[in-house]
DNA sequence: GTGAGATATAGGGTAAACCCTAAATTTGCA
DNA sequence: TGCAAATTTAGGGTTTACCCTATATCTCAC
C-alpha cells in the first residue's frame, strides 16, 4: 500500500486529489498537509511513500525548497510536483531540486494514479505534454513568440527589468540600479518585447499583467 | 434536486468540488465543463439550476462574458464565481455580470453547500471573509492598500486614447484612427500623464490596470 | 573540453514619446 | 450670453525607446 501525503492550501483540491486516488486498492492518501509545517510535521510522525506538493504552495520559492527537504531528508520518499506552470525551466528546476514526477493540474485519474506508481518503483514520470515541453525546449522555441495567453519564460534578469519598467523607470535609471550599461538593459527590454510578442511597452506592460508576469 | 454545472479546466478542481457536493441529498452535479463552448452547448440543451464557474476560467475577462451571458440567457440559472482572487473590485465586477454568488477556492464543503442552496433560492451567497473585505473597500482604504491615487476623472477622448495606448497603437495609429493630428493625440497622452501622476506609458498602464481604467 | 544560454556591452541609427509654449474652436452649463 | 472645460492644433525641441548588427564573458551541463 502506497502512503501518500497531499500538500497544498486548497481544500477542494485536496478532496479531488483524494477523490481520484480513492479508487485505488494499492494507493492510500495518509495526510493531508495545507501549511508547510504540517508537511515537515506529518513526515517526522508518519511514513510516506509519496508527496504530491503544490509547488505553489504557498510560493515557488517555498515550494522549491520544501521539495529540495524532503528529498533530502528523506531519500525513500519521493516527491511529485503539482503546478498550473508548464514552462520547461520550472520543471527543470523541480526536478533538480528532487521531484521524480511533474504534473499538471488538470491531470487525469489514470495519470495520477500512473504517477504515484512510477515514482514508489524508483523511476521518474512525465507525460506527454511535460515531455514535449522539454522535447520543444530549444533555442529557438524559446526566443519566439508565444503569442497572446501563453506565459513566457522569462529569465531571472527579463523578470527583474520587467518589473523595473513597470515602475515606470527609463532605461538609465535601471542601468544605474542594476549597476550594468544602458545598452544590457536595453537587451533585455528586446527580449521582453519578442518573448511577449509585443510591438512596444505599453502592449507589453498590459499582457504582463494580464499573464500575472508583474509582482 | 438542484442541478449543477461545474465549469473549470481543471480536472482535479472538478473532482473536488463534485466530491464535496456528492453527500447532499439536494444538489447533483449534471455537468462538467471545461471549456467555454461547452458550457453554452450543455446550458442550451440540459436544465440547470447553478453554474459553479471558475471567473477565470481561461481568462477573467472571458469569464465575466460567460457570467453575463449565462445571467441574461439562462436568468433561471444562477452563476456562484470561484477564483483565487479576493479583491473588491473583482468581486464588484462579477457581481455586476449578474453572479448571485462568490467563492474562493480554498472554500469548505459546508460553504459550497450552502452557497448553492443559498443562490438556488433566489439570494445572494457571501461569506464572512468576502464581506468584510467588501465592508473594508471604502474610498479611503482603496487609497491607502493600493498605495494609488483615486481613479482619475477622464474625458471621454482621454478615455479612447488610453485604451488605444494600452492596445499598443503609435500616436501616429490613434491620430488616424481618430480622425485627429498626432498633436492632438499628444495632448490627451499628456494629460493622462499628469491626471494619473505618472512619469512613463509603463507606469500608466500599469496603475490604469490596477484602477481598472482600461477595458 | 565544448556548446548553449544568460548576461553584458558596443556602435550607429531612426522612430516615438515627452515637454514646453501657444492659440483656436466647440460644447455645455449657469 | 458668457465662461469654463474639452478638444483640436501648431511649432520647436529633447529625451527615450526601439532596431540592427556585432562581440565578449561567464556559467553550467554533458
Amino acid at each position: 500500500m502506497i502512503r501518500v501525503l497531499i500538500a497544498d492550501d486548497h481544500n477542494v483540491f485536496v478532496e479531488g486529489i483524494e477523490s481520484l486516488i480513492s479508487g485505488s486498492a494499492e494507493i492510500v492518501v495518509t495526510e493531508r498537509c495545507h501549511t508547510v509545517q504540517s508537511v515537515t510535521e506529518r513526515l517526522a510522525q508518519t511514513g510516506i511513500d509519496v508527496v504530491l506538493l503544490d509547488i505553489s504552495f504557498p510560493q515557488i520559492e517555498d515550494g522549491l525548497g520544501l521539495c529540495e527537504f524532503i528529498t533530502r531528508t528523506y531519500p525513500s520518499t519521493k516527491v511529485i510536483a503539482l503546478t498550473m506552470h508548464d514552462d520547461a525551466s520550472l520543471i527543470k528546476r523541480v526536478v533538480k531540486k528532487g521531484a521524480k514526477g511533474y504534473l499538471l493540474k488538470n491531470t487525469t485519474k489514470t495519470e495520477l494514479l500512473q504517477a504515484i506508481q512510477t515514482v514508489y518503483g524508483e523511476k521518474q514520470y512525465f507525460n506527454e505534454t511535460i515531455m514535449q515541453i522539454l522535447l520543444d525546449d530549444t533555442p529557438k522555441n524559446r526566443r519566439a513568440s508565444h503569442g497572446l495567453g501563453a506565459k513566457p519564460n522569462l529569465t531571472p534578469r527579463e523578470s527583474e527589468v520587467l518589473n523595473l519598467i513597470s515602475q515606470g523607470l527609463t532605461t538609465q535609471q535601471m542601468a544605474n540600479q542594476l549597476f550594468v550599461s544602458v545598452k544590457a538593459v536595453e537587451f533585455h527590454r528586446s527580449s521582453l518585447l519578442m518573448k511577449f510578442g509585443v510591438p512596444n511597452t505599453a502592449l507589453l506592460i498590459k499582457t504582463a499583467m494580464e499573464l500575472h508576469c508583474i509582482d
